[in-house]
DNA sequence: CCGCCTATCTATAAGAC
DNA sequence: TGTCTTATAGATAGGCG
């Protein structure tokens, strides 16, 4: 917000980047107390600062105990996409077909493209309460991971930025420790 | 925000309140990504929705990680008022000498007055890294406590609302709990 | 129930001091 | 360095379909 848009990507002034996380953390506890005071919800948030320092934020029973309570939850849930992942996979399943066309593109446009779609995808990962099997979460995972590749390919073709798809910028699905653990969480992008 | 103001209050119709929980979750959710990846920490977030459903999240190590971190952390920080803390303080003092002259003010508007600042505790409430010793926490917890104390005598006075105060909606400060666990957590407002 | 629209309310990135 | 101001991006409550 405010006078420029805001580009997702690590802050790399320190000082500014401490500035913005003090902000930033402010808002998100309000809005935590927000959704769990209107809903009657227990919420638990904990951040670090760039500086490490902790802040821990747990509406009505303690982190722990919510945080307990969330894993138990957690692999009695289905795999259900919310709009918001619906909408994820619709606008990645697209972009690869908009990858043929995009020969007329700057190289730095369409970096910033995937750089967003790496963000997206981070904030996007799957919600691990809602998948109750492995063999869910394995489909889901190839599912996810197809897309993904194919994406990166087609880019990687049309700009020739191969390097910069190999820095483990998109690390592996995990379904090994995520079969291992009997969980749905360990879901790495 | 919106076309009306936000009330820091349940909602009561089932309905809106899952409705208002489904799109705020995005947001807090959509923040929380913004925060991590800009400056590059670590976030873990749950969240319950009224109908118990939980949502998980976490940057980059798993929640378990996170909050093993963030435990080990609390009991080596200081106490430090924040600014939104230290603005908490002075409101809290200063209103108990406003509420001396608000006999003018009509009744509805100071019970919301007193509701505000009840969300304000819950939000506000310690951040309980910054802790370090039994005797903090204690002065830290007789000085909240007084402030709170006093404005509810003051506004209760005013207004004869003292039932509207004794629906144990300020639970007491347990200092028991935080000395005998040897952390800083368990403050309850 | 889900999503879209849009008037309004918030949060804030930059600046100004 | 901290705070206040301003212009602008974002979030969203209430409606509508």
């Amino acid at each position: 917000m405010g006078r420029n848009k805001l580009v997702m990507k690590k802050i790399e002034d320190p000082i500014s980047r401490q500035q913005f996380y003090s902000k930033r953390k402010d808002t998100i506890l309000k809005k935590s107390n927000e959704l769990a005071v209107l809903c009657d919800t227990d919420v638990a948030l904990l951040m670090f600062s760039p500086a490490g320092q902790v802040t821990i934020y747990s509406s009505k029973e303690s982190v722990e105990d919510i945080m307990v309570r969330a894993m138990n939850k957690s692999v009695n849930q289905r795999l259900i996409l919310n709009p918001n992942e619906q909408l994820l996979m619709q606008s990645l399943t697209q972009s690869k077909s908009e990858g043929q066309m995009a020969h007329g593109k700057k190289l730095n446009e369409l970096k910033e493209t995937l750089r967003e779609a790496q963000q997206k995808i981070r904030y996007y990962k799957p919600q691990v309460e809602n998948i109750s099997s492995v063999q869910e979460a394995d489909a889901y995972a190839q599912f996810l991971r197809s897309n993904m590749e194919q994406i990166q390919q087609s880019k990687a073709k049309l700009l020739g930025v191969q390097g910069f798809l190999q820095r483990n910028e998109y690390p592996a699905v995990n379904t090994e420790d995520t079969a291992a653990a009997g969980t749905s969480r360990g879901w790495k992008f």
